[in-house]
DNA sequence: TGTACATCAGTGAACGCGCGTTCACTGATGTAC
DNA sequence: TGTACATCAGTGAACGCGCGTTCACTGATGTAC
C-alpha cells in the first residue's frame, strides 16, 4: 500500500469505504468521512462523483446488486413454495446484516438509487406468478409488502426478536392465501 | 395573540409546530427550526424539553396516539375479515398523509418515541386474534409487516401508485391465508 | 529513446452555514406576611 | 391591600462543530513527434 499520488481505484475505493462505514453502524456518512476513510483528501472523490448524493447513490445502487443477487441464489430451491419463502428470508436477513446499507438504499431519493431492469423485485415477482398467475401483482405487492414490512420493523427495533422461524411462517400464511380459489382477494 | 413574555403553554405549541412543520415535509426539523415556528427563542425549549430528542419523542408519541385512534375507529366494522383490512387501510393512509411524522415515528431511537400499552399494534392483534386464534401472533406479525412494508414503500416511492384497493386486496390475500385450516404455516 | 506538453487526479486552505448547547441575564408571576 | 422576594419562563449573545463545496494549486501520467 504504498501512497500514491494517483490512486488507481479511487471511484471504487470510495464506494468499499461507503460501505464499511454503514456497516459500522454510520447512517448516513459524510462525504469527508468517506475520503477520510479512503485515505483521501475531502475534494478527491469530487474527481468521480458530482457530490455527494452521487456517491451515496452508487453505493445504494451496489446494494441493490447485492440484494437481487442474495435472493436470486435462495430462489434456486426444489418447490415454488420454498423457493419464495426462501427469497424473502433471504431479503430479511441481508437487512438484518446490513442495517444502514439497507435504510440508505431505501431511504429518499439518491441519484441513482432507484434500480432498473433485473432486479429483487423482479426475482420475487417470477415466481409469485408461478403461484398466482391470475393476480400475480397483486400477490408480489403482498409479499414484497410483508419481507420489507417485517425487514424494517426488525431495523428500527419495533420488533425485538423474531420468533425463529417467523419470516417463514409469515411467508408461508401469506402463500396459502394466495393458493386459495374463488378468493374475495380480487381486488 | 398578545406577545407575551411567558407563553403559557409552549410545551404544546412546540409539539404542533414541529407537527406542522413534518407536514410541511421538513423531515426532521431542528431544535431552532420548531422554536422559531413557534416565535419563540432558540433556547426557550429547553424549559419544557430536556434536548432535541426529548422534543422529537414528544411529537413521536403524540403521532402514535394518533395512528391508535385512527385504526381503533376503522376497527369498527360489521365483521371481523372488514375490521382488519379496514384497519390496514387506515395505516397505511395514516402514513401517507404524515409522511415525515411517519418516518420520525419509526425511525430510531428517539427517546419516549416507543409506545407503551394500548396501541395500534394491539388493536389489530385483537382482530387477528378473532380470525386466527390458534396462531394469533404469527399471524398479527404477518399483518402488520404487510400494512407497514406497504406504506414504508409508498412513502419512499419504492412503489408508484398502488392500483385502487391493493391494500385491501393484499390483506384480504392474507386473511384468506390465515383462514386455511392445516396450513403449513405453523412454524 | 528523449523530450515537450496537455491532461488527468489529486491537494489543502478557506468559505459560509445551521446546528445543539452553554452561559449569564431579565421580565413576569405567585406567595408569605 | 401592599410589599418583599423566591421562583419560574423566557431572552440573546456566543461557543465550537462538522459539513458541502469553492478555489487555485501541483504532482503524475500519457502521448505526439
Amino acid at each position: 500500500m504504498a501512497e500514491k499520488y494517483h490512486h488507481g481505484a479511487l471511484r471504487e475505493a470510495l464506494v468499499a469505504a461507503a460501505l464499511e462505514l454503514l456497516d459500522t453502524g454510520d447512517i448516513a456518512p459524510s462525504l469527508r468521512e468517506v475520503a477520510r476513510a479512503a485515505g483521501v483528501s475531502a475534494m478527491a472523490p469530487y474527481r468521480h462523483f458530482a457530490d455527494r448524493d452521487a456517491l451515496l447513490g452508487a453505493v445504494a445502487e451496489y446494494g441493490f446488486t447485492q440484494l437481487r443477487e442474495r435472493v436470486l441464489i435462495a430462489d434456486d430451491a426444489a418447490d415454488e413454495r420454498t423457493a419464495l419463502v426462501a427469497q424473502g428470508r433471504a431479503y430479511v436477513d441481508f437487512a438484518l446484516a446490513h442495517p444502514a446499507l439497507f435504510r440508505l438504499m431505501f431511504s429518499g431519493e439518491k441519484s441513482g438509487g432507484v434500480p432498473e431492469g433485473d432486479t429483487a423485485y423482479t426475482v420475487l415477482a417470477r415466481r409469485v406468478a408461478d403461484i398466482a398467475p391470475d393476480r400475480a401483482e397483486m400477490a408480489t405487492l403482498a409479499a414484497w409488502g410483508l419481507v420489507h414490512g417485517l425487514a424494517t420493523l426488525l431495523l428500527d427495533t419495533r420488533i425485538g426478536t423474531l420468533p425463529a422461524n417467523a419470516v417463514d411462517a409469515a411467508l408461508n400464511l401469506l402463500v396459502d392465501g394466495m393458493m386459495v380459489q374463488g378468493s374475495t382477494a380480487t381486488g
